[in-house]
DNA sequence: GGGTGGTGTAAGAATTTCCTGACACCCCCC
DNA sequence: GGGGGGTGTCAGGAAATTCTTACACCACCC
């Protein structure tokens, strides 16, 4: 669903998102079908606290959705499926969103 | 050039080097033209030291690339340019890429 | 009760990345 | 000599990430 980020701030994220093995690890899983955070742990063998660190990151960048379901019983299962997405970079769409980065610029010129 | 990555290790790295707001300025100062390190210092503001460090990432990516020129005199001068480049990536390249990750691997297989 | 299987977080160690300051060396020109 | 402009590197500190251990709580079933 989503397309080429558009804000350079956006971008950064997005890319420090994917620069992460093991979270194109958790990508790839999730992009066979939903996954509850615990099989994913045992799948990709590697601990939930850590798991979950990097699933929140991949939320914060909307690759993935999560999604807790209550039993009528009580007991709850956190399910995580991949969001489609696309994303095309070239070196002009990069030059472009470096434009709208904010924080501390090249120079004195800051919009407050 | 360079197309679309092909290895998950060299999507990481990739990734990793655009995941920077100082190479993506970097990058977009480039994009209008060469530029040698000192100029480039100025331009951007940032000490040399710096610099120099974002400009390997970003030549060990590929994304830019470096040619000391010396002139008859003896005096040399560092021109660097950005590499013109596409990538287009999507959740299904992402899984495809994330299955050559090297390294810790999710299972017990690993390729001596 | 004790065991199994879930979710979620807090605390702290280990590691990596980022950034600064100080060097050494080169060339010109006043 | 003393500037001004270059390239390049090294040591060390600051800051951000990553990862582990341990805990809290929940519901189930034997």
């Amino acid at each position: 669903m989503s397309g080429t980020p558009r804000t350079g701030d956006e971008l950064v994220s997005l890319m420090a998102a994917l620069a992460s093995p093991h979270r194109l690890r958790i990508l790839a899983a999730l992009s066979d079908g939903r996954t509850y955070v615990s099989e994913l742990a045992r799948r990709l063998q590697m601990n939930r606290p850590l798991l979950y660190m990097h699933l929140q990151k991949l939320e914060a960048a909307e690759l993935v959705t999560g999604e807790l379901v209550t039993a009528p019983d009580g007991s709850s299962v956190k399910y995580f499926q991949a969001t489609p997405f696309t994303v095309a970079l070239d070196l002009e769409a990069v030059a472009l969103a470096a434009q709208t980065l904010t924080g501390t610029g090249p120079a004195g010129e800051q919009e407050k």
